[in-house]
DNA sequence: TATTAATTCTACCTTTAAGTAGTAATTAAA
DNA sequence: TTTAATTACTACTTAAAGGTAGAATTAATA
């Protein structure tokens, strides 16, 4: 159990990019520094640009720029645009719709690990969590 | 984030066996009664028999029971099977091993939503969630 | 204006998870 | 002893995630 690749680097590069404030980085400076396939990391922020997270600069002298204060920016913003943050009604054995009315077996165990889950990706800002740890 | 189909499969079909006591159940019977695909099914099971916790009587009349009581089965022992249960130094933005030397800028945050998830997994046994919530 | 360095787009390739098909092995019952 | 019902094994197919290639587009600068 845990988040996709995709989530995983976006997240790591949005953080570095927070850390390093406004200043404008390009593909291959990020893919080099945070160890991410470059076509791929190409691939994840245009991504990103389409959701308004990052701002791009095309030609030549371009690069990416968040577009909003990084206190603006949580986890779960992320992992909404690859599609992996934790819905409220979301079933831990994958049986439609879990609520109080119509749950599987390991719903009232299930309850408080995803209200924690939620709770650290929706209250985590990239503000809160740039240039935290050694390892980025 | 969410637990691998084949986990999700693993977990109803023992917690469903669990549900019907020692009473032997064979492949078909689950398939249908879970809505899983039955071909699916016996992989699964194979594996669920592989590693000692069910028993497998083959021929006719045969199917599958529980090998182990279901209070001495925990969940995670099933996701333990397909290699879905967290680790304890799984790092969340998959940057190797994160612990209090070395650690990602989630790490804080991920720490007590990971112990909880751990404790879901390792203190809910199949009699725990057996016939609990209206769907299996 | 030509060059160069950058992002973006389209299409593809590779790997893994999910699911399927067919047959062999096993065993109880007819 | 044959048949039917069952699991186990091997191999394949499909779908999704992860990753790559190359050309098109953009824009600064010489």
């Amino acid at each position: 159990m845990q988040l996709s690749n995709t989530s995983q680097y976006a997240i790591r590069i949005l953080a570095y990019m927070a850390d390093k404030k406004d200043s404008q980085l390009n593909a291959t400076q990020l893919a080099e520094i945070l160890y991410i396939p470059y076509k791929f990391l190409t691939k994840i922020m245009t991504d990103l640009v389409k959701v308004d997270l990052v701002e791009s600069i095309r030609g030549r002298e371009g690069g990416y720029k968040l577009k909003k204060k990084s206190s603006d920016i949580m986890v779960s913003d992320i992992l909404d645009v690859f599609n992996d943050s934790i819905k409220d009604e979301q079933c831990v054995l994958g049986i439609g719709f879990c609520n109080g009315m119509c749950k599987c077996a390991l719903h009232d165990q299930w309850m408080e690990p995803k209200l924690l889950l939620q709770k650290m990706f929706r209250e985590s800002s990239l503000e809160d969590i740039a240039g935290r740890g050694c390892k980025i």
